[in-house]
DNA sequence: TTAGTTCTTGAATCCATGC
DNA sequence: TGCATGGATTCAAGAACTA
């Protein structure tokens, strides 16, 4: 008997995992069903170029959380993702780590997603098993679930560290792809994405979600055509649905993903079978689209743009409001922000504030939308 | 010979710390000049209501060894960012942690801000010390400096951790402050603003820059707006050149800070004191409906406004309820409070029965909440 | 067919007070 | 300390539905 029983012979081999020798070739382009440790185990050392891991976020959640119209929130409380304390957080964080350090090339890098449940505690066992991180990458998600209650700020990101084994390593950076990728400007360690959802978002039989935490594509993408080349090798020990395998298949890279639950394994096959890798014209450039990004009125107060006690009036001068601290305006019997207030004091269904608003100042009236424009410039956007 | 020596009596004093006993009262609006362990050791224990704390980020290892327990550097250059490892990082931060811990108040919060070489472990050490983590911010430089060679993201951001001393703890945070600075969208956990350049970077004799790391005031001003009350105490135990200083007291807040390098000592005195506190009437925030006196809808009643036998309705005119004498409802299959009768007509496990119910009269249907706002606005509160 | 509206949902550490 | 009760609280995207 081997080290791995082979179950499955179709598009996607399926091995379970059972004892640990060392293999001594890689079953590439396959999912192991099995635990992420023991499964690596049994893998070469040096073996492959590039990590990509999404481990349990330990989230600690309390009881059910209603939405302000009465629904709950699907949350994520599966026993997978529940913890007995940090330290064994910790503890598993630092066996799977270790292993993943062993199969890892050389010149490879590795990449671990998290929230601030547990990045920090995977950020520091990184770097004491000798981690070197290149960069810390903000996943900001353009449609995040609000805070329902009020009591924070909206958890609207995600982070994932970058590293490679040392110091010293000479790792894959496809600098030229990654500025192509962002209309000619150097990519930056923010990335702005939509979450997953739509037709992407896999569905079980009863028509929920397939597995809880599914990363979009689009984050993959990016990760996979910054750090690797064609025919390189991509480990993922949290394959899940497999984001990471269908992606790799997309772009021409090898993949091996480990994975436990056999429900998910089921849904990874179906769907990486499912996915053809592009032209190898397509791999070439790819478009992207900057939108004008957003600013609030309350950035001109922080940065001292417009200061709190301005007064503020429209273009004909008939009514004035109070800039306050909080970004808010203050009128004769209207208060909020710079839109209400217009439509209130106007008696108008809604107003553009922006434009409505002016600043009376030595050099006569300037629109407020001025200043934003000003932000933007000043602010490179 | 006391805990500290006053060395200036000016507009903002600078005490030089010397010994440790604690003080039996904070000395406010004040630089302590030293070590900030060895200073947060002579204060008393729950005493400060927020804490921003913006440590060195150990940019570069294998540097001299700094004394975790503070042994003065004298050099000119930035000797205060080097240690000698991970392990000598982490003793200096559990350090200043633990007196951070115990200096604030039971119900203060705490923010530390970092990049991702210090910032995985000041959070692993935060949750290590029972700290509890609210959010993890980012700020996303609108203008950061590009990488020039090619070999990374540009590093775009800056990691801050904002934590209560507890899961318990029932922490300061001006929701709506929050959403009216935002154009009335709930605050997000990532923050675009611009870093701290032009006329804002405090320059020394020379025109170089007076200290290496000055933070944007926008940046504190967001913070101190979103976790204080004017009145409140905001500690600084790595003050620098008194960024934090010069937005407390621009909002209102009291401070302290702490600095171990006199020369930015000396910056941040002459800028603090320079630095004009803003119109009491600009600090008016948006009051939060949590805050705001509780009404019982028997008053409605009692009043007059709504006389019993009035028959109220949801928006959608699908549910019907008579008032009776007591402020309370009843309806077809329910009675009860304003709540309890909106809930059990609606199937849902709660409901605000303000805002659920209207009064259909000739201008169509009135919130039944627009007359609670009359009348907390007709008695004065 | 289209345009407008309503409904559903996403890695969430998600209430405050009084008895 | 636990339980009952008042009543505060949501953004964006895509699908489903309606006129």
């Amino acid at each position: 008997m081997g080290a791995l029983n082979k179950i499955d012979m179709d598009d996607v081999p399926v091995l379970r995992t059972v004892a640990r020798p060392k293999l001594t070739m890689l079953s590439l382009d396959t999912i192991l069903l099995g635990d992420c440790i023991s499964a690596m185990q049994g893998m070469p050392d040096r073996s492959v170029d590039m990590i990509f891991a999404d481990p349990p976020y330990n989230l600690q959640l309390g009881g059910e959380l209603l939405r302000p119209e009465g629904g709950r929130v699907d949350a994520c409380d599966d026993e997978w993702d529940k913890f007995a304390s940090f330290e064994a957080y910790d503890k598993f964080t630092r066996a799977w780590l270790a292993e993943a350090r062993r199969v890892l090339k050389d010149d490879g890098t590795l990449w671990v997603i998290g929230s601030y449940h547990n990045i920090f505690r995977v950020g520091a066992a990184l770097q004491d098993h000798g981690f070197w991180i290149l960069n810390d990458i903000v996943w900001r998600k353009a449609n995040p679930m609000p805070n329902f209650k009020g009591t924070r700020f909206t958890n609207a990101h995600e982070t994932m560290i970058w590293c490679s084994k040392s110091e010293k390593a000479r790792y894959t950076f496809n600098y030229a792809s990654m500025k192509a990728l962002n209309d000619d400007i150097q990519m930056r360690s923010d990335w702005v994405l939509p979450i997953c959802s739509g037709g992407e978002r896999l569905k079980d039989d009863d028509g929920h979600k397939a597995h809880p935490t599914q990363k979009p594509e689009a984050l993959l993408y990016r990760v996979m055509l910054a750090c690797t080349q064609p025919g390189d090798i991509v480990l993922d020990p949290f394959f899940g649905t497999g984001t990471t395998g269908a992606v790799a298949r997309r772009l021409r890279r090898r993949w091996i993903g480990i994975e436990r639950e056999e429900k998910y394994v089921r849904v990874a096959r179906t769907r990486i079978a499912s996915t053809l890798p592009l032209d190898e014209s397509a791999m070439q450039t790819v478009p992207s689209k900057r939108s004008a990004p957003r600013v609030a009125f309350g950035v001109m107060i922080e940065t001292g743009a417009i200061p709190p006690g301005t007064i503020l009036t429209d273009l004909k001068r008939r009514w004035r409001a109070e800039v306050r601290g909080d970004g808010t305006l203050v009128a004769d019997g209207a208060r909020g922000s710079i839109h209400k207030v217009g439509a209130t004091l106007q008696g108008a269904p809604s107003c553009n504030g922006w434009t409505f608003w002016h600043v009376d100042g030595p050099d006569g009236l300037v629109q407020i939308d001025e200043y934003r424009q000003r932000h933007l410039v000043a602010a490179g956007l």
